[in-house]
DNA sequence: GTAATTTAAGATTAAATACTCTTAATTATT
DNA sequence: AATAATTAAGAGTATTTAATCTTAAATTAC
């Protein structure tokens, strides 16, 4: 598995918020149902992201969880980095430590360049860019629903 | 992590019989001892890759495993797919069900790309190719030792 | 200031993966 | 035929990841 189960609830609620148009907070426990993820797991993800500074979050009535900065200034990949941390980038694929330029295993070469491209595509794509897609073609980001059921009507 | 441990074991040790210059059979305990991997465990790992037709293995003295093909028709992908099946190349990075061209997920035109790439690496590496460049060059497939270390003298 | 709503944090349980141990089956050697 | 060398297979244990439960802390509203 590329991403752990943490990393992909954490990007799926990242676009959520991505997708809110509220400015306001939203309560863990509605994106958990809207987005059929344990409340008090996600809870725990949020948590990972707010002490990363990519969230935010506020206590009490009408409090929850927002993105920090606009979702143009968040990558895929720092969701990723603040979830799974840097391992998929930096470790050697045949699990040698140490591996590297200096050092390398047989695979180094190749995985090297391939794991760069993973790390360009991730860098390069904003979970705006993913939230507006997933709004315009009205994509999904549970088993079933759609994407207009997350779309917060003021 | 990209592939599980027992994946990166049996690639580690399909370099090693491709390594080999004898044609005979090579025993699993000298496997385990020069590759430093758990006895037990590097045998469940090459009944898996016995099972699926990539490697012949014989019982008693003189036993042990080897390829069953030449290491110019065994790919990279040959092992990861015995060992940790497709799953990397057809599931969604974010975890849905179901994802595809028909019913993509925001995400799924990225890392559709991104998974051909890494596919087409693996499918496109042969495992005599990185046994060869391991040997010429004395790369690692240990922590430790280099590729002169498994190379069976006779 | 009391009750309700919400996140934070820690403890616990469940499931998956990684690893080990034991016994059985096969083959070669003597 | 007996013994030793080896893979096969199944059961068992340990570690990691995933998920749940409980209590505490902060904030709002009345």
């Amino acid at each position: 598995m590329l991403l752990s189960k943490s990393c992909i609830y954490g990007l799926r609620a990242s676009l959520y918020l991505a997708s809110q148009k509220s400015e306001g907070y939203t309560p863990i426990r509605k994106m958990s149902e809207d987005l059929e993820i344990s409340f008090h797991f996600l809870t725990k993800i949020m948590q990972q992201l707010t002490a990363d500074e990519l969230l935010e979050s506020f206590k009490g009535p009408n409090g929850g969880v927002r993105l920090k900065k606009s979702g143009d200034e968040i990558t895929f990949m720092d969701i990723v980095m603040a979830i799974d941390g840097p391992a998929l980038f930096t470790e050697c694929a045949l699990g040698l430590p140490g591996c590297g330029v200096e050092k390398p295993c047989p695979f180094h070469e190749q995985w090297a360049e391939t794991r760069d491209n993973i790390k360009e595509m991730m860098e390069g794509t904003t979970i705006n860019e993913l939230a507006i897609k997933g709004k315009e073609e009205n994509l999904r980001l549970t088993a079933k629903g759609g994407f207009e059921k997350f779309l917060q009507l003021e």
